[in-house]
DNA sequence: AGCCAGGCTCTCG
DNA sequence: CGAGAGCATGGC
């Protein structure tokens, strides 16, 4: 027996469901992905295990999203109201793009760039763990590799809800992770220590001694980045980008990135190798939101967005 | 086929 | 200190 809830949530515009979600454009529906303009993802809401689906209704301008949640429980209000709140959070949906579009409007690029990529919102993992884990398997390795390994991943270690057939897999949660056993997690694919540091900053988390979720209320970027630095495994990239993905720190440019510091030499530096000090001198000027503005280069790159 | 991808730690001089 | 090796996998 499965369950269906629908409604409809208005974000705060500009926002542009296909933009925001194209990342996830190759990524798996059972786990995490955007096929066919609906983005699906399995979550964790009041103890239920909940697909969500979402779809776009309306333009960018005057956006409209319809979510529609399934499960194997029936799904209360409270469930719901959870829902409408993760999807809220994850898509940043009471974000307003306009203020960060007219923070970066003297510069001639990110104009450009934030024109043409218009309700683009970066989005956010539903944990900070899931951002923690996901920066941690995307060290050193492309993208498309990285992604093929979280969802190994997912589907080993993760909730599983049993709908229509089909088995879809929640993100695994630390508690799950710190009693796996290292060659298991080694075995979706990664390096024996990866598999080490996603496995002890699980452990951290699961006894206590590492609260992802609280950090997120820390007002000094700073002060998280070297707090996740001091961890093993765990070094200044890994930190920035977690926090930029996982607790929806904007403000932070991960400038050792080997794609953000492409990106910033093709569309600002004449596409001249430069190092991580050039990239965070040149984003200087960008404002407060500087993570996010090297965001919107990345997917202008994507894009094929010329300037 | 081999090199390189959204790094990090350990080792060695 | 700084430089260099090693790691896992898949795409080009």
């Amino acid at each position: 027996m499965s369950y269906t809830e629908k409604f409809t949530v208005e974000p705060l515009a500009p926002f542009s469901l296909e933009l925001s979600t194209q990342v996830f454009s190759s990524g798996d529906p059972r786990v995490r992905g955007y096929k066919d303009g609906v983005f699906s993802q399995v979550l964790q809401l009041e103890g239920s295990l909940v697909l969500v689906r979402i779809t776009s209704k309306g333009t960018t301008e005057k956006a409209q999203l319809a979510v529609e949640l399934k499960s194997n429980q029936p799904i209360t209000a409270k469930t719901k109201q959870a829902a409408l709140h993760e999807i809220t959070y994850i898509f940043s949906l009471n974000f307003d793009l306009l203020g960060f579009y007219r923070e970066v409007e003297g510069n001639p690029v990110l104009h450009k760039v934030t024109q043409k990529l218009c309700g683009f919102k970066f989005p956010t993992t539903p944990t900070a763990f899931e951002g923690l884990v996901d920066a941690i398997v995307e060290q050193q390795i492309s993208i498309k590799v990285a992604r093929t390994i979280e969802e190994r991943l997912a589907a080993k270690f993760g909730a599983k809800l049993e709908l229509e057939g089909e088995t879809y897999s929640a993100f695994p949660t630390p508690q799950t992770m710190a009693a796996a056993c290292i060659s298991d997690i080694q075995s979706c694919g990664l390096s024996k220590r990866k598999a080490e540091y996603i496995y002890n900053a699980a452990k951290l988390i699961a006894d206590g001694k590492l609260d992802l979720e609280a950090m997120k209320q820390q007002p000094d970027a700073d002060a998280i980045i070297a707090e996740l630095d001091a961890i093993k495994g765990i070094g200044v990239w890994t930190a920035e980008l977690t926090i930029l993905r996982g607790m929806q720190r904007y403000d932070v440019l991960p400038a050792d990135d080997f794609g953000i510091r492409r990106v910033i030499s093709n569309f600002c530096c004449g596409g001249k190798p430069i190092k991580a000090a050039e990239a965070r001198q040149v984003a200087e000027s960008w404002g407060k939101w500087k993570g996010l503005a090297a965001f919107y280069l990345i997917s202008a790159e994507v894009n094929g967005v010329t300037v």
